[in-house]
DNA sequence: ATCAGTTATGCAACTAGTTGCAAAAACTCG
DNA sequence: CGAGTTTTTGCAACTAGTTGCATAACTGAT
């Protein structure tokens, strides 16, 4: 249920036609919303449907044709109104720890080479969201927006620390040799 | 993709019936591969038609009547092969970083409260972890496979100590005063 | 002009996960 | 026994996300 309030926050910094959100989707907003252009265009459609955001009136609406969005005033109270509402973390679903648990019964024959991969694809990740923190945010940020920003892209840069951490423990676990038969 | 692999994994484990795989999913597996019983069953009935599960024969096969699956050769080879498969981490999907992304644009309000009951249950989270760690996790552990569940249980302590470190700083970015209109 | 490539929008079919409910079997207690 | 509860399995309909492909408009080279 958050695909639709990830396009109206888009939209607010920035009213966009599909494309660009997508190409949005890929960096910045996508770190931590990822989205298909497929996916955005049928919600871009019921976005509007809904009355939440509209259509800039250019030329009359044919498909290729360009066609840019914007908020309604309904949209930015759905998202003012969702920013707050209840709703439970859900719950961890990982392939990866799946993996390593599965590893204890059938082996781990591979594995360690697949950690090492993912460990190497979250530290180019950490990399880059390490040069968007000294790019973007300087030591006094000036606006609220700016704060809240940064503070999104700690949580990146922590959740990426964390696996990394992890993953180098998994690997050094990984390649310890078996215990408790020689002397 | 993955479930069909907790499945496996999990009776491997311990043959079960559909009913006793739900109640392991809530706890154990589960912590990192939820699932509820609905999809247990669609699940253990194409395993079965694939010919990677059996039902242990007891009775003929009747609807409400307990019925225990076992894995077979092959479920055990498709999960070993799981195990080392190349497969990307999937991209972060975080409804609350969205939601303070989203602040940044209409603003914060009642967003803290929400971050204080997250902090909560992830705190109330990481006992219950560390609880079961000091339970059955002693110094120096016996098998492979009780190495291997005890790196999946660090993966998850380690996550939500990620969470509550995050959700801390968040708060109290939160709760600052507005910067740079007084002297 | 027209053909090739790029930009931009979109449909259709699929897989995965969720929610709500039904219904058979087994248990339980007066 | 049998009426009511619990256990256990399961269907149906829905929402969310993925994959593959189609199609229109624009852009520039020949």
């Amino acid at each position: 249920m958050s695909l639709p309030h990830a396009i109206l926050t888009a939209l607010l910094e920035k009213p966009s036609s599909g494309l660009e959100l997508t190409r949005r989707f890929d960096k910045s907003i996508g770190y931590f919303w990822s989205a298909t252009h497929q996916q955005i265009y049928r919600e871009l459609g019921r976005l509007e449907e809904k009355g939440l955001i509209r259509a800039l009136p250019a030329a009359q609406p044919a498909r290729g044709q360009k066609k840019e969005y914007e908020v309604l005033p309904a949209g930015r109270a759905a998202l003012t109104e969702w920013v707050s509402l209840p709703e439970d973390p859900r719950p961890v679903r990982d392939p990866l720890l799946l993996r390593v648990r599965a590893a204890g019964v059938v082996g781990a024959s591979g594995l360690a080479a697949e950690l090492r991969r993912h460990l190497s694809l979250h530290r180019s990740q950490l990399a880059e969201y390490e040069a968007i923190e000294k790019r973007d945010f300087p030591a006094t940020p000036a606006t609220e927006e700016d704060r809240l920003r940064h503070l999104v892209l700690r949580g990146g840069i922590e959740l990426e620390t964390f696996w990394i951490g992890w993953l180098g423990e998994a690997v050094g676990r990984l390649s310890e040799p078996e215990r408790g038969s020689a002397p």
